[in-house]
DNA sequence: GCCATTCGGAACCAAATAGTACAAATAAAC
DNA sequence: GTTTATTTGTACTATTTGGTTCCGAATGGC
């Protein structure tokens, strides 16, 4: 048999996210993102084809990462109104300028590459569903068509707040606006 | 005294403009963007600098061709609902995949670039601005505040609207969403 | 302990990158 | 028509790009 693997796929696919969701595809050569995955050209290519193999893999592990993490707290959150649940995902970020990976892929890649596009649209609606969940939690809006159609504003709404923190850093408030738009004021 | 310059500034500059809103400033490499401009190498480099500076200019050009239209039509609008002002940003555009090339240089350049960032802030405002206007001319929300923050939301649904567009083509119904979210429903 | 196999890393490569230098063409001023 | 300044286009360059190759080192099965 041969030599094992001494580096985690995980966890290299986790850098590769990191800083493609932080430089987009194109800004991020490919020492920078070797060094973000922790290993040397040889075993980047042996273990994944190439760059845009890698980025495709760095999407799917935000599914995982973050997305699904944002789906839980969406499920698991108890507060009473919709809009402290929904706040999560409109707070101000730790890396404002990062923004939202979904969002630059979007953005950056989507209409160019049908690969990204069903990645993104896949990870968008899942996020809709998520959203639509909360509000159906709390019984937001007068029929199911509604709630749809709120929670379809509702991620518009979250993508645009993502694309504008790029280039601003706006802390208006989004509680306010939250309560106000579900008619919780 | 010399020749004279036989191009166009400002038709040179849409052409870079149409290129860099399509692809991006990465995507776009030099060659293509000759291309664009109508010019050569030489020509160029002596009356642009360099790439980002064309850029910088083509930005410009957008606040001036697009921005400053799109104000017009707001302002200049006469149906008898604000939502049917509003469509005008809304509607789907002829070519989706290409976005708005404010929110693409949000996503791509804003957060490293602050003359970037500068522009998209500016232009963003200016459109946030127009989007007011529609509102208080309408008389829509109770209060000046109320208008100002519904605005802000506006702005936001426009920017992931045109974000979600590069992704995927979305025939959402957005007349009937505004008329809700304005309160016309 | 031997061997097949795979790892890690550096040297290497061809293509593409943005940007420069320079000579020929050109048009206005006199 | 001559002069002069500037444009224009081509040839060129240095660097960076993503990707390949190859060899010594390490490892697990037998």
């Amino acid at each position: 048999m041969a030599r094992t693997r001494e580096f985690d796929t995980t966890r290299a696919l986790i850098g590769a996210m990191e800083i493609f969701w932080r430089q987009g595809f194109k800004a991020t050569n490919l020492p920078e993102l070797l060094q973000a995955m922790g290993l040397t050209r040889g075993s980047f290519y042996k273990a994944f084809r190439d760059k845009e193999n890698v980025y495709l893999k760095a999407l799917d592990e935000y599914d995982i990462a973050v997305v699904a993490k944002t789906l839980d707290a969406l499920k698991n959150c108890n507060a009473l109104l919709a809009s402290d649940c929904l706040m999560q995902i409109f707070k101000p970020s730790t890396n404002p300028k990062q923004g939202c990976f979904i969002c630059n892929a979007m953005v950056e890649l989507a209409p160019d590459n049908p690969l990204v596009a069903a990645k993104t649209n896949a990870m968008a609606n899942r996020l809709k569903l998520g959203i639509i969940g909360v509000l159906e939690k709390h019984k937001i809006g007068k029929s199911k068509e509604h709630r749809l159609e709120l929670g379809d504003v509702l991620l518009h709404l979250y993508f645009g707040h993502q694309a504008m923190g790029k280039s601003c850093v706006d802390q208006s408030n989004w509680q306010a606006r939250l309560k106000r738009i579900l008619g919780e004021a």
